[in-house]
DNA sequence: TTCTTGTTTTTTATCTGCAAAAGCCCTCAA
DNA sequence: TTGAGGGCTTTTGCAGATAAAAAACAAGAA
């Protein structure tokens, strides 16, 4: 059977919203609603109809007001808004990140869904979509095997990241003048400089701010497999900035500068220039990664 | 419940390796039937118990010894020995790139599950492995989306084809004489000029004499990202040879000639003319894989 | 030892089942 | 004739069960 997770993220989503409006408010249509939850309309029915019984509204449906603002009680634990195959990765990436695990190890899965609290099938699902990430193999009928985080895996990956966005970085010089992505780059560019100038408090914001640039650069190639190979990326960079806290600040603050150069080099249009800043900055975060990399 | 497939398809292996053997040749020990069939010895046991009672074997364990030879009718249907999941990949190859999809249809897993007469944990499980092929997409908490056979895939995939095997042959010529791999290569090499001679009656025997080729290249390259993206084009070419009989005998005819040019450029270790070579003949399987493909 | 084969324990592949969530169609009102 | 919400149907997400296959263990012979 499946959890009421996507419920209860709507039900702590829609107080979100709600904190907005005042008492008599208003409330939009149930479609309106849908719009902005990541959700069905039937969720948001079920969302609506236990707000209605807890009295955050009043009325009729279809003149339905708010009765009163949304209290913290009101918000559903944090935990039981997330999906199990999301609960699976973070356990799994914690798992073979940071737990030591040597390549050959065998991966078990009825041991992990022990460990994780779920059933194998939920495992078995997030091993299947894991495996493109390069770290586990399966052996068919038997099990998968681990091949670990180790300073190849860190290399392997930086070799085919360096390509792909090199190809990229030169295909977002080539966008016409009038494609978005100008405009997106420019709001990064001015998050940048923002953020530069309270980096001693903000630093950790950075993380975002990398993904956010190196996804929008990516996009250019307009290749889906470019595109999906940042997956990885972004999935090994997600967790590897959320442990890794050595030298944060300073690493991040000469990344901002880099990442300012490799902009303005964009912006510039000029393929030298490009390549140059492009190849900086990767040659410095595969150096982050492989030092993060436990022997490695 | 798992069907006995990897027992008659060991049993079926085995009846063809007896083939060879005489009325009363000693049958090897259990250990070293393992290690030729691809299957533990649980299950060559079950096969030898089954064999015996058949009256294939007379004699205790340690001392059986082969009484009558294998029959036609000793064999299990070939259907029966195929896994589910290998199943579900034919058929919904079949259903993807040929069964006319369009970009934005959507995957109904139940509805797949009845067509191809399994369960929907099957259909589930394959989509998942399947998305990183890039012909569907997931939609979260809904259904899957074709992404579509289109000349588009078609671009992409041979775009990235190219970065990769280019570099993949570039290190090919550096790797040492002694590696296996230039065995491997001459070997090749020898099969094709084989082939070349005997092009009227097996040009079909192309399809897995290319697959070879790459795959060695490939893995020269010593990148697990690149030689898993090999497995990709592997699945769309082994699919596409199967269906797409349209001038078979003279494109062959072409590719031996270039995989030929390609395999001398690789023994002369010169990076200009393997660069040559290896595009020349890209550029060929480019425009083939296109024209393959439906309103491409 | 180092292989045999016999036996027992684990683990995987696959199916079934069921509640949650998504997707319908329908009717009523502005 | 468009958009609202009510009610019903279908599909998905996940758990659980079970037989097949793999792996681990055991004990005797070469």
């Amino acid at each position: 059977m499946r959890g009421e997770t996507v419920y209860k993220r709507t039900f702590n989503r829609a107080l979100d919203d709600l904190a907005r409006s005042r008492i008599g408010d208003p409330l939009p249509s149930e479609n309106t609603l849908t719009l902005g939850m990541k959700a069905s309309r039937t969720t948001v029915r079920k969302v609506l109809e236990e707000m209605q019984s807890r009295g955050i509204f009043t009325g009729l449906p279809g003149q339905r007001v708010l009765a009163r603002p949304p209290r913290p009680s009101d918000y559903f634990p944090e935990p039981e808004t997330v999906a199990t195959s999301a609960q699976v990765e973070m356990k799994f990436m914690e798992w073979v990140l940071r737990g030591d695990r040597k390549p050959g190890d065998v991966v078990n899965g009825l041991d992990l869904a022990r460990q994780f609290g779920v059933s194998t099938s939920a495992i078995r699902e997030y091993l299947n979509r894991f495996s493109r990430f390069g770290l586990i193999e399966r052996r068919p009928n038997s099990s998968w095997i681990i091949r670990g985080f180790t300073r190849e895996f860190g290399l392997e990956l930086s070799d085919i990241r360096e390509v792909f966005e090199l190809r990229s970085a030169l295909a977002f010089a080539r966008l016409p003048e009038s494609a978005d992505a100008w405009a997106m780059l420019a709001r990064l560019q001015a998050e940048h400089h923002d953020l530069q100038g309270n980096i001693e408090t903000r630093f950790q914001d950075f993380s975002s701010l990398d993904e956010r640039l190196h996804r929008l650069i990516t996009s250019a190639s307009g290749n889906r497999f470019i595109i999906d190979f940042h997956d990885i990326i972004s999935l090994i960079f997600h967790y590897h900035y959320q442990w890794n806290k050595v030298d944060e600040r300073d690493r991040n603050q000469v990344a901002i500068a880099e990442h300012l150069a490799y902009i303005a080099a964009l912006v510039s249009r000029d393929p030298k220039q490009i390549e140059r800043a492009c190849r900086l900055h990767l040659a410095s975060a595969r150096k982050t990664l492989l030092a993060s990399i436990p022997f490695g």
